[in-house]
DNA sequence: TTAAGTGCAAACGATTTGCAATGTG
DNA sequence: CACATTGCAAATCGTTTGCACTTAA
């Protein structure tokens, strides 16, 4: 259950940390915005501010629970890590979020840094993308 | 010259739009925030205001002489458009970027997305790296 | 009990906007 | 001359922070 995902991360269980965490876990939306998880508590009439919403993500993220993107659009979203990496397709027209996983891609990547004389520490990779008319 | 690249991009040819074109186009530096711009041309004892320059930088984008770049950190990052796509590396140490190309990378983002039923219509794709120790 | 966690409102940094003054075609 | 463009200051947006007030352990 989700308190002891809170314990492991060192966190004390919380009604507001609970709260988001099941959301997370339990919506259709697999990326959220703060904003968006905030207006979603108070319609489940829970009373948290978005400070908070905003300091629980921050943690969560620190502790490896949760995933913070940039996509186009001003606000950063938040997706439960589930400990499988990929990588996103954003369709321009409806907004829905596709995950993917290319090994080919991750590989090409690392042999480019390695080229250069880096290594990849991290990456980012989002395909805007429409749907393919008939 | 710059005076008819803007004049090309139905743009009037104004002293601020030089002078952002001209440093774009001389400075060593090719990925530069507003800010950065700002401060430059203030030190060459231009008088323009910031407001100025997010809006040349924001019709330049449009008109396709620049790219407008979201890296980690605040602050967005323009590069002038010089027609050959390519994807960054940033190096966590120093903020160094590099530019690449990878024909491969681009059929297999093509393909991923087709396989979706989708087209891809931009994408952005950044490596963030470290020096390799040897 | 007591440090950690919270809500609120104010502060923040990046960017945008309204407006009166200025410059370009 | 008409309209686009500018600089400035104020407004906006997403996010963070200070603080006095709860709360989990």
């Amino acid at each position: 259950m989700e308190t002891s995902d809170l314990r492991n991360a060192g966190l004390k269980v919380t009604l507001p940390r609970l709260k988001i965490l099941e959301l997370l876990e339990s919506s259709d939306r697999r990326h959220m915005s703060a904003e968006e998880i905030y207006r979603k508590l108070i319609d489940l009439k829970e009373d948290v501010g978005l400070a908070t919403v905003y300091r629980v993500l921050t943690q969560f993220e620190a502790a490896g629970l949760v995933r913070r993107h940039h996509f186009e659009g001003g606000s950063a979203v938040f997706e439960l890590e589930r400990g499988h990496h990929h990588d996103h397709m954003v369709c321009l027209e409806t907004g829905k979020v596709i995950e993917f996983v290319s090994e080919d891609i991750e590989k090409l990547q690392h042999a480019i840094a390695e080229k250069h004389g880096y290594l990849v520490e991290d990456h980012n990779l989002v395909l805007y993308v429409r749907p393919k008319k008939k």
